[in-house]
DNA sequence: CCAATCTGTTCCACATTGTGGGACGACGTC
DNA sequence: GACGTCGTCCCACAATGTGGAACAGATTGG
């Protein structure tokens, strides 16, 4: 027995929610579980604030899950203390830069900043997750993660979504050895034909969920002249002063 | 049966590891319960991400808790929006602004603005929970929710904080009835001596999780000469623009 | 206005599921 | 090398959670 039944189903239950709220027999049929056993577990999560009710009946998460989530500190005081640092990097660069948190074995976009000048900027990915192999920044936090973490990863059948994107595992594990050591990743059409971006990782005041910055701009002009190494330290100095200044609070 | 004990103890423990990252021994102790259990609703919350154990071996709230937090919406997007507006009344008044979230029967202060020019101000709250009979924002967002929430929250046996703080089920629930029609709060010397204060609540995207907006300085010149009913109407309107500009997201 | 369908909650016999004391192996320390 | 502590695993036991079916309350619509 490595799970347990009931947490497992709760859990299906919360994120079927984070869909957006939903009455007792919807989520029956999103999860397969019969009406009575969602109905149970909510009022159990409804006690522990993690849904509530409102007033046409239909459950969302509740108040519970938010005072979890801030006590990560997961979202907002990370993006406050990154803002002016990713500014900088942006004005240095004229390319857009964002920040990025792990999750699972996706990555999501927290917060990213555009260069007003600039015409031609490569779209917001504000709140959308990508898969972490194909995007630097998963391959940044990746690559400083522990072997365990990495081995479970490599497990994952990855989707190639370019021509170009790397999906053989033992080239994976090398890279995430260079990555380490270099500080920094770059991914060149790996993703999406025509981005090329650099990242670095860096944790938050526990040094626990991974974070990490990145420069992104179409391939045609980014990095263009500018020497990619050159670029690679200033996001990794950038990161590891967001990191200090995390650990400092 | 009303809860289910294995969810109910799951979020114990999660309750738990939201004060810091700890051991499945030091958990036991926290929570009361045997290391076996714990260690296996740990292994349990493992498998869906609920938290994550790092290097050292310890365990810290996972990245999924922080996915259904953004889910949510709950804190970034509420701040990103309140803002401005924030900013807006704190020019007006010269006094702090701030945004608040309902947790159960707390108000916890989510952001503050602060007039830089002013030297004598009340203290910076962000992060931290009140009790919720005791501040403008708790009133406000109680008024405007559902009489079961109201009756579920007037059960609790209310604290004093102050001679003057209103603690009486029926004398609040009458007072309730005024705010709901005002469409403002106002505490004066409720929570703390010496501070006066105004707040009007808002719904999120979801219209679910309730949010309040407040004004509050020294009672020695706040509200002062301004007219209370004028602010109040201020206040609420500036959580009625928050509210229709979250809705449009 | 009364079937016909939707809700969501409650009941209860049943056995699957979770429980927890204790054993175990892995570290780190004296 | 013996000890204290850590986290995980084992397994007999029954307490706990399960889910089909019955129920009550709202809405619908003919």
């Amino acid at each position: 027995m490595a799970g347990v039944q009931s947490v497992e189903r709760a859990f299906g239950i919360l994120r079927a929610l984070s869909l957006g709220p939903a009455g007792v027999t919807d989520l029956s049929e999103r999860t397969g579980l019969p009406k009575s056993t969602v109905s149970r577990l909510l009022s159990a999560l409804e006690e522990q604030r993690a849904v509530d009710q409102n007033d046409d009946g239909a459950y969302g998460l509740g108040s519970g899950i938010a005072e979890l989530g801030t006590a990560l500190r997961g979202g907002q005081s990370v993006v406050d203390v990154a803002r002016p640092h990713m500014i900088e990097l942006m004005e240095l660069t004229g390319e857009a830069v964002g920040v990025n948190r792990f999750e699972g074995d996706q990555i999501r976009t927290l917060f990213q900043v555009d260069d007003p000048e600039s015409s031609v900027v490569v779209r917001d990915w504000t709140g959308e997750a990508t898969p972490a192999h194909a995007v630097p920044s998963g391959l940044a936090i990746l690559a400083n993660s522990s072997r365990a973490v990495q081995r479970n990863f490599l497990q994952n059948e990855l989707e190639p979504l370019t021509d170009l994107t790397m999906t053989d595992p033992g080239m994976l594990l090398l890279r995430f050895e260079q990555i380490r050591s270099d500080g920094f990743a770059w991914v060149i059409d790996e993703f999406t034909e025509d981005i090329s971006s650099v990242a670095a990782s860096f944790a938050d005041a526990n040094g626990r969920i991974q974070f990490a910055v990145h420069i992104h701009g179409p391939s045609f002009r980014f990095p263009g002249d500018a020497d990619p190494e050159e670029l690679g330290n200033r996001v990794a100095a950038t990161a590891q002063r967001i990191e200090a200044q995390l650990a400092d609070d």
